[in-house]
DNA sequence: CGTATACTTGACCTCCATCAACTGTTGTGG
DNA sequence: CCACAACAGTTGATGGAGGTCAAGTATACG
């Protein structure tokens, strides 16, 4: 069923992302081809990157999706970010750093070791300007998508929190070529949904309910579909980011 | 009455900070010690940096408090982090960075100027080593305090939600020396504390006043006591967060 | 003093959590 | 190829946490 793992476990994902964020040269393309699958795919539920771990060594997400949580001493939990193809994680631009979060796969997953980038950028700054510029800039999403989380999570109502995530979500996938045009795969369970919006799994399902009774989305067999998408971004008062003053990553983002 | 603006107006509060987190030389000192205020104090509700504005220069909170927020269209107000004596913001380790949120004073508030100091770490970071691990370490703990708002806005009880946040703003003081013991001014309105942990005013009031029949807590004309630290972090689930694995600043919590 | 702002309290109601049962859907092994 | 777990999704009933509206009381400030 799952398709992402077909194709999509290159290298490749990233440079299309991170040349939408600075456009790369011949050697810097080099240094992100040389990154190669860690291991075949893990299953969902494997565990990244433990809180509390030192993390010494940077990873992409090249197919398949993760997510950052927390969970409460009595078993709540909160995911904070989603890891999606493309993303980088447990990159630190300082030695003796500690995770804060764990880091766990939500469906099977192929990872790249991505030490040759971390390294090329920490040590070789010179050497690869453009390619530092799109890590930074990556992070900045990264802060850019925990910021929406938080907006969500504290003063939306359910029906606003799903509509902004899922639009969200197809701005990033859109920006790494993972959007077919209004539509796109979420391999998500609901129970994911909940945790990361910060709802029960019930209300979660009622909101989707309600969402694809006034025909705002469709969502069936991890598909997602705008079938509103401006009425969407009304509801969801959903803005895309801007994080940087040149070059900004354009998404195919057809009214 | 406010006592803050007194004697903490000077570089001193960023000395005594990133001392907790690195072992500063002379020099390194030197170059905090040249930070100087750049005016008299800004009266609350001034705004330092916008939403998409480009972050040139950083700063440094010498007195007062401010915090990063966002609003939605019908007027909501999400405040995301707040920025107390001794925090930096606006500093970026990257150029053309554009600010993701607002940031505003909520109190009078002396502002430095920290460009001697990102200039030190962006442009001669081999010269000031520790300066730049300080001030990563900072970042870290601003990513910490960011986790924690999405975990309690997210999973929490509005009783928990107040418990975490208190035992949260106790420790962040207390690493640069605002804590007496188990209270600290909190010079902020309920109004404000409800937007940071999305609850609207009135229930926020209401929380508030069942910890003081507790006896969790003392909170009067702007002064925070804790009266019974353990209980609360007990009921807040609240834990201090590990973001390095070398000189962890280790603040006078006591019993 | 008087006015604006912050805090407090009561009444009411709604949004969302919880509990529980039921219905697909996947995947596995007989 | 079917049986049957195991899990994901759906639906109903119920209650409670927290929002909203409104009015009141302190507290600070010019």
């Amino acid at each position: 069923m799952n398709k992402i793992n077909h194709p999509g476990s290159s290298s490749e994902i990233l440079v299309r992302r991170l040349s939408r964020y600075a456009s790369l040269n011949q050697s810097e393309l080099e240094v992100l081809r040389a990154i190669a699958p860690l291991q075949e795919s893990l299953a969902p539920g494997s565990e990244l990157l433990a809180e509390g771990e030192l993390m010494d060594n940077s990873r992409v997400m090249l197919s398949g999706w993760a997510c950052r949580t927390r969970m409460l001493a009595d078993g709540r939990r909160q995911i904070f970010e989603f890891i999606m193809p493309g993303d980088l994680y447990g990159l630190c631009h300082r030695p003796q750093a500690i995770a804060l979060t764990n880091t766990v796969t939500l469906t099977n997953a192929v990872i790249g070791d991505a030490s040759i980038l971390s390294d090329a950028i920490l040590h070789k700054a010179a050497k690869y300007p453009n390619l530092v510029d799109a890590c930074y800039i990556s992070a900045s999403y990264s802060e850019a998508w925990l910021l929406n989380q938080l907006l969500r999570a504290g003063r939306q109502s359910a029906y606003e929190r799903v509509a902004h995530l899922i639009l969200e979500l197809h701005y990033r996938l859109s920006l790494v070529g993972l959007a077919n045009g209004k539509s796109f795969s979420l391999p998500l369970t609901q129970e994911v949904l909940a945790d990361a919006l910060g709802l029960s799994i019930v209300h979660l399902n009622r909101t989707l309910q309600q969402l694809r009774r006034e025909g705002m989305i469709s969502f069936k067999s991890s598909v997602m579909h705008l079938l509103k998408p401006e009425a969407l971004k009304e509801a969801g008062d959903f803005r895309m980011p801007v994080v940087t003053a040149h070059r900004q990553g354009n998404a195919e983002h057809a009214a």
